[in-house]
RNA sequence: GGGCCUGUGGCUUAGCCAGGAUAUAGCGCCGGGCUUCUAACCCGGACGUCGAGGGUUCAAAUCCCUCCAGGCCCGCCA
């Protein structure tokens, strides 16, 4: 409804004041949408912008085409409200099981996202990629794309061969009901700390790596020894976040088959590379001013030439490659996009989030310094079993346990997407912690609200007559989910979605406390009751389309 | 030194790309509300030179320039 009308808004807009942009805008408080025509119109026509935002509203005012919609100048604005109709068709569209999705696209979509090294598990900061990820993810199937999700699993890089070396010689054993990847962590460290007394090792590492690269079966079993034993402990944990990938990518397979030989030798007759001990691409009229190395001095190739196999096959079977990366990815994300379209191949659209510290300073997987996701998990769900059972002590254990897992996830989900990407954050506990306001369960609550209303109230026939300031302000709200999700689709920006959704709390909580449901009686008792589930619905849509479970009692 | 990002009340944050109507919200603070649909809630109040300066414009948190502060990057690591 929303899109429909602002088309038309615009269209009629265009006619009547001839000009392509007529500065449509969503009009806040004042209005569903508001037009500044007025001040361009002002300079051109010479007359006082009010007087111009007068006559178009009088002029639109008669014009049968718009329907109901309230037309009125403020001043120098022109601004638009839906009427009593558009509104019962707002919540008539909300009411829809799987309100908000988009009509089909056919580009098929390909997104990548956490892919953090098989060296140890997720920590806090790879979960803001998970999450901003498994989010856009999730926006980009509401917006009705075909999409295909990949976690690329860099198996043969060093920090693996660190820790195949360090099961070889370090003796360190799994301890009881210690997960995959922490175990790996712990080998990692102690690889490491060995390397730093004793220099030396960091030879036998580069010789595993070469053997590797060659297609030493007996190291290559190793290596996929490490990488299959941390996977399984971070396919655990993202299981647990909700998000999911639909296919791991191996980093090693691209040399294995030969892609990686087939990229180079496309590479070479670059005319912008150059061979002498190693092979290098020279960017500097893309404006890098830094060599792009793609095949060391030993002939092994680096991280960039696997990366570069691995776009190119994805560009030759997707339509749209986006990638989710840290922000300390910017450098090589820009020269790998340079390199690919050198090459003729589609470059990936790249979203970059920025980094998230702890208050002591910069995460670090080697020096085992980090919050793991584990750790934050089970934090916070314990904080959430507690507030279950105080609340809630008639409930069986298994019942709070359920739904202290799902607050939890939905108090840390929320807690990262909220915040737009281009932010760098502190890790903080404090702030995990609260479920208060402007938080994921915050938002679950109001929605285990609005079904705890329509459960008591039964059957009921459904009515769309809205009157006061609050019941008007939520059929308004419900109207633009569909524009969020294709916002957040657009902007890549899956904050949005969270903003939307806490508002669409914010004003229920409000018409809640006001306007009473249950106690209403005839039109109004099922208009709201209608509104209620409306509201129940979009809030489950939003919800679910950032991974959080949309719980029906908490 | 160079590149990218950020700077909005004590703290966190939306708005900035597509300039317009009293700058969004939370935490914290002060005050009020549970025999009434779940108080993980609601209402009221105090708190802002939108980092600083200049420019463009009828109009700047938003665009441009300079400066300051913080983060990230500048490896034959990934």
């Amino acid at each position: 409804m929303f899109q429909e009308k602002y088309h038309q808004i615009e269209r009629v807009l265009r006619a009547c004041t001839g000009e392509e942009d007529v500065l449509l805008t969503t009009g806040g408080d004042h209005a569903d949408l508001a037009s500044t025509i007025a001040f361009k119109l002002a300079k051109k026509q010479k007359r006082p912008p009010h007087q111009i935002a007068s006559d178009i509203a009088g002029k639109l005012s008669r014009n049968p085409e718009l329907g109901d919609l309230q037309i009125e100048a403020v001043g120098p604005y022109v601004n638009f409200r839906f009427g009593p109709s558009l509104l019962a068709e707002a919540v008539r569209e909300a009411l829809e099981p799987g309100y908000g999705k988009l009509p089909a696209h056919s580009e098929r979509v390909v997104l990548e996202h956490t892919s953090a090294n098989p060296n140890g598990p997720l920590h806090v900061g790879h979960i803001r990629n998970t999450v901003i990820g498994d989010s856009l993810a999730r926006a980009f199937r509401k917006a009705g794309y075909p999409l295909e999700v990949q976690y690329y699993l860099n198996d043969m890089g060093r920090q693996v061969a660190t820790v195949a070396w360090g099961l070889d010689h370090l003796g360190i054993a799994r301890e009881e009901g210690e997960k995959e990847d922490h175990y790996v962590a712990r080998v990692y460290v102690a690889a490491n700390r060995e390397i730093q007394e004793n220099p030396g090792i960091t030879e036998e590492i580069d010789h595993l790596m070469q053997e590797m690269e060659r297609g030493d079966p007996e190291t290559a079993g190793k290596f996929r020894a490490v990488v299959s034993l941390c996977v399984e402990g971070i396919k655990a944990t993202l299981a647990a976040l909700n998000a999911s990938h639909d296919r791991f990518v191996w980093e090693s397979d691209f040399v294995r088959i030969g892609d990686v030989d087939r990229v180079i030798e496309r590479v070479r007759r670059l005319p912008q590379t150059h061979e002498d001990e190693t092979l290098w691409v020279d960017l500097s009229e893309q404006g890098f001013e830094k060599k792009y190395i793609l095949r060391r001095s030993d002939g092994t190739s680096v991280y960039s030439t696997r990366d570069l196999a691995y776009h190119t096959w994805k560009g030759r079977n997707y339509d749209r490659l986006i990638d989710v990366l840290g922000a300390d990815h910017k450098l090589i994300g820009a020269q790998l996009q340079a390199t690919l379209k050198l090459l003729g191949e589609q470059p990936p659209e790249i979203v970059y989030f920025e980094f998230v510290s702890l208050p002591e300073g910069s995460m670090s997987t080697r020096a085992g310094k980090f919050v793991s996701a584990d750790d934050l998990i089970e934090e916070v769900t314990a904080k959430a079993f507690e507030e279950v059972t105080i609340r809630r002590p008639e409930l069986p254990e298994e019942e709070r346990r359920a739904i202290a897992k799902s607050v939890a996830i939905a108090a840390i989900r929320y807690d990262i997407v909220k915040v737009s990407p281009e932010k760098s954050t502190v890790f903080d506990w404090k702030e995990a912690l609260n479920f208060e306001r402007q938080s994921g369960p915050y938002i679950q609550y109001a929605h285990a609200r609005a079904c705890s209303i329509l459960e008591k109230a039964g059957e009921f026939e459904q009515a769309y007559r809205y009157e006061t300031e609050h019941e008007v302000a939520l059929a308004r709200h419900l109207a633009r989910f569909p524009v969020v999700v294709e916002q957040t689709v657009k902007e890549l920006r899956p904050h949005h979605l969270a903003s939307y959704a806490r508002e669409l709390a914010d004003l229920f909580n409000a018409f809640y406390h006001y306007n009473p449901v249950l106690k209403s009686e005839g039109e109004t008792r099922s208009s709201r009751l209608t509104l209620v589930d409306a509201v129940r619905n979009t809030l489950k849509e939003s919800l679910e389309t950032l991974g959080i479970d949309a719980l029906r009692s908490m």
